[in-house]
DNA sequence: TGTACATCAGTGAACGCGCGTTCACTGATGTAC
DNA sequence: TGTACATCAGTGAACGCGCGTTCACTGATGTAC
């Protein structure tokens, strides 16, 4: 956009012997610069990044294999972080399951609305592309999903929830498709005429919450 | 796939002078195609398209002013499917507003499983893509949504719900979230170890609805 | 019934583009002697 | 301290591809006389 951008302000000095994962660095920040800024995982070129760091197309392939791997990568600096986000939302509040449930969806839409682009493609790319470390079944197996199960399963050993209930798991996946609703509406229907993502958000959970709870439980109190 | 079927059998007869619009038609019916086939939008190309139909690229443009009118012409036919589909399940059985919710859950989520691709293009795509006629505040306005808040509002008519609830249209955001939830994690992630995605719409649909539902509502009984 | 003509559905060739990727290379950096 | 050499980060040119779209055209169809 800006005319006198084409390569970045002088001229790049080569890496030193050991240093070339300072190039495979400055790689992956400008794909996610790239990616936040242009809104588009198309924009998203070998060519494109490579001149945002101000270095020809082939020298990429010196760092990676190809061009999913270095999405790829990209990509697992956000799952990590997802991780540890979901991970701090439930610590702050694990004394009491129902208020970790409500912690967690509202971190989980708030992640989502935050970095859309980045969302999207974790979450609503299509499978095919997605690498195996991030295939479906290790994604049910380690992170955010586990977290969320066990806040479940806490609220059922609590006794909090109704008896009626399918296993932690079965919940859990629910709960997951609730918020990714309402995060994945926000992030494809931004025009959408709604109230503010964060009410939505809060209304999905209370309302959700309310289903699980036993009927005598007076959490409802905190809406 | 199939080696021999690079054109279709036989010699395309050029349609006749008044009968334009054949041709138009079965280069709708051929994206169609290719779109169910592939499962990728990428995969349709006016080229692709024009091959299918056993015709020059060239002369899609007699038809369609460029390739987005082209998606767009193919998608028209889905929505109003959509829309005639959600109207179907209300119909069914609109004396009992609760039971038309479900309904219409059970049917948002059938629809988007049958046709996975459709589906995508409608409520996973950019929406910088979506043609006017489909924007947000147009989907907002016509057809199955404002079907979706009429049928929560005739519940809180009713008197079925609980008092503290937002207007029917907040509601009906959140509760396209969760079907919508349900619906395109199905979509995305066909591999996540979970219960049938039948079964998902509905403990979704239950326990959503248990919590709007006030607290001494029978309509339980039918979980 | 026969001929000249207008219509217009579809063609063939070409355009310019950006893409991912490859290849043989250059030349600065560091090391061994 | 000085020179020959190996390393290897990054280059420049090119590949083949499929894409959307354009243009001037062809030739069958239908119509007017």
């Amino acid at each position: 956009m800006t005319p006198d951008a084409s390569a970045p302000a002088g001229a790049r000095p080569r890496a030193r012997r050991g240093e070339g994962d300072r190039l495979r660095d400055e790689i992956i920040a400008a794909a996610e610069a790239l990616l936040l800024e242009t809104g588009s995982e198309d924009a998203v070129s070998i060519r494109a990044v490579a001149d945002r760091v101000g270095v020809t197309a082939p020298s990429i392939y010196r760092h990676f294999t190809d061009k999913q791997h270095l999405l790829f990568e990209v990509c697992a600096i956000h799952f990590a972080r997802f991780d540890a986000v979901m991970a701090a939302a439930v610590a702050d509040v694990d004394a009491d399951p129902v208020a970790a449930l409500r912690a967690l969806g509202q971190a989980y839409v708030r992640f989502a609305v935050e970095d859309p682009e980045h969302y999207r493609i974790m979450f609503m790319g299509r499978s095919e592309l997605t690498p195996e470390q991030y295939a479906d079944e290790v994604f049910a197996a380690g992170g955010a999903f586990p977290t969320l199960v066990a806040t479940l399963q806490a609220g059922i050993d609590a006794g909090r929830f109704r008896d009626d209930l399918p296993p932690a798991h079965d919940i859990a996946v629910v709960v997951w498709a609730l918020v990714h609703g309402v995060a994945s509406l926000a992030v494809t229907k931004p025009a959408f005429p709604a109230a503010p993502v964060a009410d939505r958000a809060a209304l999905a959970c209370e309302v959700f919450l309310r289903g699980l709870l036993r009927r005598d439980d007076a959490a409802d109190s905190s809406a």
